[in-house]
DNA sequence: GGTGAAAGGTCATTAAG
DNA sequence: CTTAATGACCTTTCACC
């Protein structure tokens, strides 16, 4: 279920040069095309690698600041809180969790006095008690893969 | 700054269906080709688009479990923090928040079990004072852009 | 709009588990 | 025996000028 040295050499190239095509990245990597383009089916075939979408900057599209809030939700409610937060375009993320948080979301906003409406709209809705939001100030790390496919790969015999 | 509805359209496509190239493109949106291209260097010059890097799915590398861990640090320790913090594969994400927290990270672990031996690493760096980590069951929204997209789009005149 | 190149597919051969 | 890698060939499609 893993994944092997060589996979992981792939991924790497691919994330450092999303550009090059397959035939390119069998020559880089001294392998024959189509070896990259069997492995490359086999990775999103057991859903390793989920699609080649275009990764998108919500800073450049004018939604510069990140918050992450801690939902505390009704009983009962998860369910109609869901379905309305995925009609909030601001967020980007929700997650179930325990302890005493209930749900976890990542949001966006133009600034931060637009965050305030954004906070709003969300603890507007009746399911959801209350909200404790963090601001992000930086992001040292931004979200990143590459060590742990390395990691995976390095473990796989 | 801003994306017009056009640009909107293309990020969509290319979401959708990543293979399709330029060519492809511009008969779905019955726009001419140059212009398609046009948009798409524009929008990687902006920054929009970041790149076409694979999304890998780290369950399926073997670490399906996610948690996010809140991070107290010792006045003065961030940098060391940070610097120690990038060195742990499993750390997929940073951010320095305000707020008591500090930091908040994600984490990704083999198992339950396993996310215990990720934590310890985690905390038993000196610098970090402690953590509160919450476990995510379920993921409703998994991360996402489009709306974000769709509504910065509509929202340029 | 034309042209060189690459993607994607199939095949037979060879190697390794 | 099964799985994978390889190099060859072919057709369609795209990117670039």
């Amino acid at each position: 279920m893993g994944i092997d040295e060589l996979d992981g050499r792939i991924i790497k190239l691919l994330a450092d040069e999303p550009r090059i095509g397959v035939l390119e990245a069998s020559r880089r990597l001294g392998v024959a095309r189509g070896t990259v383009q069997a492995r490359l089916d086999r990775l999103r075939a057991n859903g390793v690698i989920r699609g080649f979408g275009p990764q998108v900057d919500p800073a450049a599209l004018g939604y510069p600041v990140t918050a992450f809030a801690t939902l505390e939700i009704k009983q009962g409610q998860g369910t109609d809180v869901r379905a309305y937060l995925v009609g909030v375009p601001e967020v980007l993320e929700l997650h179930t969790t325990t302890g005493h948080g209930d749900m976890l979301c990542r949001l966006v906003a133009r600034s931060n006095a637009d965050l305030q409406r954004v906070i709003d709209r969300v603890v507007g809705f009746d399911g959801i008690v209350r909200a404790s939001t963090a601001i992000v100030m930086e992001n040292p790390v931004p979200l990143r893969i590459i060590p742990l496919v390395e990691q995976a790969a390095a473990e796989e015999t």
